[in-house]
DNA sequence: TTGTATGCGTTATCAC
DNA sequence: GTGATAACGCATACAA
């Protein structure tokens, strides 16, 4: 099945009995162009179907007006929200925005890379895979000058623009609440700790601890555990055990359902004698019962606010000497999983 | 800030004193060239830091590996799905995704397609938009012969290979489900009439009660109430009413919820008084107590075929004479919302 | 097995 | 204002 061959803006041209470079600039708009010519060519690349070739011009200008994206997983709805919000600020710019997912594989992580890379992307948004700590391909764009975002899951060692959200914040607000609730024996549920916001997850926990004055017990913390399965191990683990908690932050809301589907089954009433805090607000968390207390982060405002920066760089209007954390508040959403009251 | 120009196989040539062409070749495998110049080859752009041009490429071969995919909205767990079943097998077969979203905004939906034409797509999977009726900015693609798939929300008057659910069975299967759970009076809360969805949803209901000699009453069917308020309204409606159902099959999970949510409020006993199903199996109705039945549909699947189907075509593996659609099983959920037994 | 020459469609740099 | 021409980096037909 052959392809209809392209009009290009040399048909254009001879048709008109001009040049290609006249009809290149009328159709960019240069204002060296008379407006009569202007309007004729316009018409007749119209008329002729004409579609610009933009690999060509892309190749030409070194540009693409492309933006890279690399999410763990599209599936899952605080990505897809920042991808949204990416996606709404990059469309009024004039950018197109390339999606891939890396299934929190490194290796499918590094292919992407290399491939949005060798596409010559303008610029890359970023929240990096569970496995991640060699970050040798992320490098290459901060080598050559592309710019680079990241957001939620950051690389520590790379030197470039970050939105985060408050999550020692957030982890300190989760156990401040349960505490204040009254639970005695607080667990953590927590992520793997080479991604900072894990890392700040469980710090902003064993801040609230000390704050409080309770001794935090290595025996109630529970690394690398955020999926369904591993968090009903985990909280499993923890009550089969000599001094079981009575209420558990997690790290995401993934894992709180997990604790709450394993605990309803074990007959243990939530909240009454255990409670759950769990982190990113998923709808599901508004309608399990009972309904889950998580802590919210603003998706979409996050996006949008590494879509305007990255922009901002490409086009080179930010004084981008010094990059910059930028730290989204988080917000406590106190339901049913931990209201006592 | 200038970028550090990149190192292109002709430096790779001069260093090592060879032609272009060579490296070229050895760069892609080219069976003509000696293993041992195509070893040398390899490993001093390795060293020279080599990342090959793909636009440059691309603007030579006419190809660009890359898939365009059109979603009304991404952040919508079933157009999450089918993207990721797209990217899965395109990323296998070597391909770019590169994914936008016409907010069901016909203006957008139009600007994004031009786009992704002009930058020269190899195909095309889209969803159409709900305000979209012109598809001229479609035909592009078919008239030069760029492969489309559609899903989901596909456009009649285009010859194109489609995937989507049979809704219509969907709907059968939902509304024969409640009347062997021993409901008697089954109402529909459905969508918009203009989507053929759910039209078929509708008319699958209809068949379902028609065979079980039950007359439809046109009191028991309320349009376009899909929104969790939407939904509430029209539950509330129906059981205000003189004659009120005992059962209600949903066109979508979202308005079943509502209705659950409205019923538990008034105490009425769902599944042994009143019966819900709904339709998508929302990440959140396997996790509501009750859980909601609902109607699975393969998302991830048909985006998986779709993409296969595409780049079949691409490739031209596929005799692509005939277009085809598609239409996909889905799969009746039985959770407690209807389940008597 | 390797080298030479050419062209993809566009934009940019000169001229006029 | 407009035209001629070169150049972007790569792949390939043709030569050797």
């Amino acid at each position: 099945m052959e392809r209809k061959s392209e009009t290009t803006i040399h048909d254009i041209a001879r048709k008109l009995k001009i040049s290609a470079s006249t009809v290149s600039r009328a159709l960019n708009d240069n204002p060296m162009i008379s407006e009569k010519t202007r309007k004729l060519i316009k018409k007749t690349a119209l008329e002729m179907g004409y579609r610009p070739n933009i690999i060509a011009a892309n190749f030409r200008t070194k540009r693409t007006n492309t933006i890279g994206v690399i999410v763990p997983l599209i599936n899952r709805h605080f990505f897809s929200s920042v991808i949204s919000g990416i996606e709404e600020i990059a469309y009024s710019e004039g950018f197109t925005v390339s999606i891939s997912q890396s299934n929190d594989n490194y290796q499918k992580e590094v292919h992407i890379a290399q491939s949005l890379f060798s596409n010559r992307v303008d610029g890359l948004i970023l929240s990096i895979g569970m496995e991640t700590i060699d970050t040798s391909h992320l490098k290459l764009f901060s080598e050559k000058n592309i710019p680079l975002v990241f957001f939620d899951r950051t690389a520590v060692d790379i030197d470039a623009n970050k939105i985060v959200v408050d999550d020692i914040k957030g982890g300190y607000k989760a156990t401040s609440h349960l505490i204040k609730q009254g639970y005695k024996r607080i667990a953590h549920i927590g992520g793997p700790l080479n991604l900072t916001i894990y890392k700040n997850r469980l710090e902003g926990y064993a801040r609230a601890l000390k704050e409080a004055g309770i001794n935090s017990d290595p025996n109630l913390i529970v690394h690398n555990s955020l999926t369904r399965e591993e968090g009903t191990k985990s909280i499993k683990k923890l009550m089969d055990s000599s001094f079981p908690p009575d209420a558990v932050f997690c790290a995401n809301d993934t894992s709180a359902l997990s604790v709450i589907i394993y605990l309803q089954k074990t007959g243990i009433n939530i909240p009454n004698d255990f409670g759950v805090v769990g982190f990113s607000n998923e709808p599901f968390s508004e309608v399990v019962t009972p309904s889950i207390s998580t802590i919210k982060q603003p998706g979409f405002e996050m996006g949008k606010k590494a879509s305007e920066l990255l922009i901002g760089q490409i086009n080179g209007n930010l004084k981008n000497s010094e990059s910059q954390t930028f730290i989204m508040p988080t917000e406590l959403i106190v339901r049913d999983s931990s209201n006592r009251n």
